[in-house]
RNA sequence: AGCCUGGUGGUGUAACGGUAGCACGACAGAUUCUGGUUCUGUUUGUCGGGGUUCGAAUCCCUGCCGGGCUGCCA
């Protein structure tokens, strides 16, 4: 036992953020770890909020330190209690706990009291421009820009404005509130920057208390720093924000939190920015947030995606500084994976054809056991009913078969799963040409699927009793866009071109008449069940009480059709 | 255009001046009462050009390409 201790393991590599806290620690800059991850709420936390929720809480874990839950609410013109307990709730399904819920809001008065102090120490002032004049001298990429002429105003004069600013004393946007740095910084987030906006906007926590309320910038770093974390975990697009962010802590001299920037990812066949999330719930090209082809949380939850698997695709697709392009079929594997083990099997017929067989005695029913789990015994078993009318599969049969198909034609054994071999005699047609039904025999000797002579057969296709069978609807989701990346080049977007026509018509696909196995009948709202040969399907949580809809979260793997 | 930032197989990620490795995918084979699963094997890479060095993915210069930045959004 000691000696395994001794025994020097080979040391994982450890990714840039985990390098930065080991250095932190060991110089002895922090003592312990605490993260954070601060949503703003106005919108549905979707993937890509997964990873920094992982990132996040992964870390403060992994360091045995905390983590808070802030909610970023200082713009009220976009936030709202619902989006606040929409987070909770997401960030509950993927499993993690926070120590700390915490509002930016709470920290009103505070930032209040700072923003006087650095009015005091000549490090803000009171700025009467408009918004585009303040746009016109904030210069641009390539030139400097100028000092506000309302720059050099005594702190005793910002003071009192500011207070009248508060007071309510002048128009929204009549005035502002900025810091006092350098307005020919080459980064534009230090010429300058806003503080407080006036904005008469009722608060969904603090109502009409305010009528000015702080920037992003100036209330980000100083909220971690009130919090007492160590290390901010953020994307890279606050990268240029970071200088500011030490200027505020160390202007106020309060407490100073590092903050460290990770890539985000882009997922194919998908996008992710909430303004065109929004967009799209809005305009009607989804069915609201929780759309199960969305990429939000809530959607994937109601697609059938377990926790697991995110949290399994977060930690898959790494972290690091570099602009990832992820497939969207990596994070189906990620779910393929986890269902293996997890879902039990049961058999339906989504595109149902009729087979008949004739041999089978008229009244007949056979009660057949079925593992529920080809591997796993304490999935336990189930019983199916089994007769002389039975649904099978579309797919399943093809009149001009190549010889590949190991499945049914005219003249061609295969087996019915669990059950007998049969053969296909006759293709019935309707006026049209289309097969309607199937007229097939079987071998009594079969049953249980094999045989007395040990003959083989190559296909084994899944079945359900006719009259046994439960009505249900299957919604079958493909990815949203037609386009990996849905986002137009430059060029197109100026012939027009937006994201939405990428859109992918056939991303839903509503079977009407699908045939389940009578084990489904009470299917509860969780269980997430693999159809045999299909894929994996979940009841769809919000189908009416009794309803039977189906969602199928993704199909199996499938090198049959690739093929073909 | 300026500033910041990044560039390793198809994708993602290691290697921190000393054997380019891992995962996923793809492909091939074996197993299989799911064309699934599982198992085995194969394949493909340091953005280009210079330099420093005994030795460069790694350090320097330069070019190219990607991402971010010109809100009183976060």
């Amino acid at each position: 036992m000691e000696e395994n201790i001794a025994v020097e393991t080979k040391s994982e590599s450890r990714h840039f953020i985990q390098q930065a806290i080991d250095a932190d620690l060991a110089s002895g800059r922090f003592q312990s770890v605490q993260t954070r991850f601060p949503p703003e709420p106005n919108g549905y936390l979707h993937i890509g909020h997964a990873k920094a929720i992982c990132v996040n809480f992964e870390m403060a874990r992994e360091y045995k330190g905390k983590v808070n839950l802030r909610m970023d609410d200082t713009n009220p013109l976009k936030e709202d209690m619902h989006y606040v307990e929409g987070i909770r709730r997401d960030i509950s399904w993927l499993g993690f706990k926070w120590d700390r819920e915490c509002f930016a809001s709470d920290y009103y008065e505070q930032l209040y009291q700072w923003a006087e102090k650095l009015i005091l120490d000549g490090n803000a002032y009171v700025c009467d421009l408009t918004p585009e004049e303040m746009r016109r001298m904030r210069g641009n990429l390539t030139e400097p820009g100028e000092n506000s002429p309302f720059r050099s105003r005594s702190a005793e004069e910002n003071l009192e404005l500011f207070r009248k600013m508060r007071a309510g004393e002048f128009e929204d946007g009549s005035k502002i509130l900025r810091a006092k740095i350098d307005m020919a910084s080459p980064n534009m987030n230090m010429r300058d920057p806003a503080m407080y906006r006036i904005q008469r906007e009722h608060h969904f926590r603090t109502g009409d208390k305010w009528c000015i309320y702080p920037m992003y910038d100036f209330a980000h770093g100083q909220s971690d720093s009130m919090e007492g974390v160590s290390h901010s975990l953020c994307s890279l697009e606050f990268e240029d924000h970071r200088p500011l962010y030490d200027w505020f802590c160390e202007k106020l001299g309060i407490f100073h939190p590092r903050q460290i920037e990770f890539a985000r990812f882009n997922l194919s066949y998908s996008v992710m920015s909430k303004r065109k999330l929004l967009e799209m719930v809005n305009e009607g090209h989804v069915d609201g947030w929780d759309d199960p082809r969305m990429p939000t949380l809530c959607g994937l939850r109601r697609r059938g995606y377990t926790p697991d698997s995110i949290r399994n695709f977060c930690t898959d697709i790494g972290i690091s500084k570099r602009g990832q392009w992820i497939d969207i079929d990596r994070l189906e594997n990620c779910l393929r994976k986890d269902l293996e083990n997890k879902a039990p099997r049961v058999m339906a017929v989504q595109r149902p054809l009729k087979v008949t067989i004739k041999n089978y005695p008229e009244d007949q029913v056979e009660v057949i056991t079925a593992n529920n789990h080809p591997t796993d015994e304490s999935f336990g078993t189930r019983e199916v009913p089994f007769s002389k009318t039975l649904y099978i599969e579309q797919d399943d049969f093809m009149e001009d078969a190549p010889k590949k198909f190991f499945r049914l034609s005219i003249g061609r054994e295969v087996r019915l799963r669990y059950a007998y071999y049969i053969t296909c005699e006759e293709a019935i047609k309707d006026a049209d040409g289309n097969i309607v039904e199937l007229i097939c025999t079987y071998d009594p000797e079969s049953k249980g699927g094999s045989t007395p002579d040990g003959r083989r057969v190559k296909g084994t296709i899944h079945w359900v009793s006719a009259a046994h069978a439960v009505d249900a609807k299957i919604n079958l989701y493909d990815r949203l866009f037609t386009l990996e990346n849905p986002e137009p080049s430059n060029t197109q977007k100026k012939k027009g071109k937006t994201y939405l026509d990428a859109l992918n018509s056939e991303s839903l696909v509503v079977l009407e008449d699908a045939k389940l196995e009578p084990f489904l009948k009470d299917a509860d709202l969780e269980t997430r069940f693999q159809f045999e040969r299909l894929g994996y399907y979940i009841r769809d949580s919000k189908a009416a009480e009794g309803e039977m809809i189906f969602n199928r979260t993704t199909s199996l793997r499938d090198s049959w059709t690739k093929k073909g």
